[in-house]
DNA sequence: CGGAGCCTGTAATACGTATTACTGGCTCCG
DNA sequence: CGGAGCCAGTAATACGTATTACAGGCTCCG
């Protein structure tokens, strides 16, 4: 529709409803709350041309005068349709487009920005950011540069997962709006559990830093290693086996590990059966929540879920909120629900004091 | 970038280094085949102000001069993103996505359609698909009259599985551009194994009707029966439970059952099972092609699949050459990957003729 | 000397829409 | 009768960029 002369235009409604572009443009926006009306058959007139050439505004024109287009971009910085359909993003998109449904707003996805050192980038030389109102951010790690940038600029946008801005340039446009898993609280819960249940000395397995997600974690188990008054540690990953880190990890008399991801439990729970250990009868563990990356394992892991097609929808409310000037909370950490499990149990008493 | 009042245009540009907007445009755009050149001073002047500022051309503004704005629209009769993550159309998407990706691309989902009568509508009160270049049409089977307003309109698009024109207004924008997959072919040639393997009474159970992705597995199946020169019958599915379809089947001597969906291959297993037949021993079944709807089944039926992420990047492919006026094929059938399987083995001569 | 041709650059315009300012015609009422 | 006020609508303009047409100044050559 776009391409060649024949192209549909308000100039084009006008002429076949004998108006002028003026008239189709009031009655297309509908101000019929300004003292001046289009006469009712005019604009009935206009209308039924409009239905029946299937007109719709260019947005384009349009968002050069204004700024709306009833259009959310989503920026995703992996794939947002990976090959494999099990997909850690999915739910998240799936709110996201219940949510943009709800609301009446087209999503753009933004396929045509490069990949570039392994991860899309959103300010590339041709960055088409600005086609969409606003725009949602998804992806476990986003650069830092990059937050800035879009913190720093005017695209109204909203992270989907908890976002730091102690570094960016403070007073340039507010904090990051987000729409977060409260991992901190979901962690804690869970050591003190284990406290419960007896466990003494716990560790935390896993990076700890780099993205929030994973610091988060961290901090929620710190957090509640203090609070409890038990022995906790942070086992990085280093590039030791699962065989090595589980021997480290009982040497020192841990009983209870809390793996940042499942690929990391699942690892920890292999090594954990090759040396003849029962889990939870000598060694409890715990997964952090749901895997961004898929894990072979049969184990029902004790940990959390993350409320992900929730948090896809409520990033959609808030941008909109923000694109509407409301004033509702622009940064929101959603409870986890906790999973039972099957890998969280007492500590056993022989092998805790060997 | 940032919008607002003291945005930065190429006048702002052109103010700061002392030149006019134009100078500043032609040095963006770099034209230097142009018999006429900015002298290299000026462009290194301009350029200089440009790196400063970090100034970056309006997408809009260029967009809307050029035409066209690089969005190819998707529109699916379904949810894009179902609650159920392993979802039939989620391939298709991955290999739309990609190809989008591959020729610079951003993707628009029409999420803003209102859902219907049980399915997304194109054309309703204040469609936006003109939004779009062109684009991606998306579903098991699409109402007559959309199809008909988008041949009849101006709008560029392809569909993803095979569509009938036949009720088409003819003369009114030519065939309709589709990818699809060659059911007939591949249900032909599951037919010709079966002769192969002995069987001489071969049922076909569905609807064969409405959707062409039905429709064209029937005709596979007849024409293969024909040519074969077998008995080859038509069961509708109608009102009866598996047991009675079953039993209808076996009374005129069937002997390998070929399913239009996997869900009704996974029903007449179940009742032949609770009738102690074996599959394949006393009775073959062929599920022909993936799922659309998920089913309960552990049984590995002999199919085939369709090659339904390679049907989204060439629906893409397609588009975009319709775009450029290129005059490629435009109605493509990509050939289905016949599955092995184990249930079609050859007919059990003893209840053969009971 | 005059005008053709080049060199460097600018003014004007177009894209499609939304808004502002305005107009011609009518009614109403002092 | 005249002007205030309304009605129903239109002309003009702005948004930011790309392109086209053109303009001044210079050189060169017949």
């Amino acid at each position: 529709m776009s391409a060649g002369r024949g192209r549909l235009t308000q100039h084009e409604i006008a002429r076949m409803a004998g108006v002028s572009q003026t008239t189709v443009s009031l009655v297309l926006n509908d101000r019929c709350e300004a003292a001046w009306r289009i006469a009712p058959e005019t604009r009935e007139r206009v209308l039924r041309v409009i239905r029946e050439t299937g007109y719709v505004a260019d947005p384009l024109a349009r968002r050069l005068l204004q700024q709306h287009n009833q259009i959310l971009g989503v920026f995703t910085y992996e794939s947002v349709f990976p090959s494999t359909s099990a997909n850690f993003y999915h739910p998240f998109l799936s709110g996201i487009e219940a949510c943009a449904e709800s609301i009446g707003c087209d999503l753009l996805l933004f396929t045509s920005a490069p990949v570039s050192g392994g991860s899309r980038r959103i300010f590339h030389d041709n960055n088409r950011i600005r086609l969409a109102d606003g725009c949602v951010l998804l992806g476990r790690e986003i650069p830092r540069d990059e937050l800035a940038r879009m913190v720093a600029g005017a695209m109204p946008f909203v992270s989907v997962g908890r976002r730091d801005d102690a570094h960016l340039p403070s007073g340039e446009g507010g904090p990051v709006p987000y729409v977060g898993a409260d991992y901190a609280q979901a962690t804690a819960a869970l050591v003190r559990r284990a406290v419960d249940l007896g466990h003494r000395v716990l560790a935390y397995v896993g990076v700890g830093a780099g993205a929030e997600s994973a610091t988060d974690r961290l901090a929620g188990f710190t957090a509640a290693v203090r609070e409890t008054g038990v022995d906790g540690r942070h086992e990085p990953v280093g590039g030791r086996t699962a065989a090595e880190l589980l021997d480290a990890l009982r040497s020192t008399g841990v009983t209870a590990v809390f793996c940042e991801e499942l690929v990391e439990a699942a690892a920890v729970a292999e090594a954990a059966r090759a040396r003849g250990l029962s889990v939870p009868g000598d060694l409890s563990l715990v997964a952090l929540g749901d895997p961004t990356r898929q894990a072979e394992t049969d184990l029902d892991f004790t940990g959390f879920h993350i409320a992900r097609r929730e948090m896809g929808w409520q990033a959609i409310e808030v941008l909109d909120d923000i694109l509407h000037g409301r004033d509702s909370d622009h940064q929101r950490l959603l409870p986890c629900q906790l999973v039972e499990g099957e890998t969280l149990g007492a500590p056993n008493p022989a092998t805790d004091r060997a």
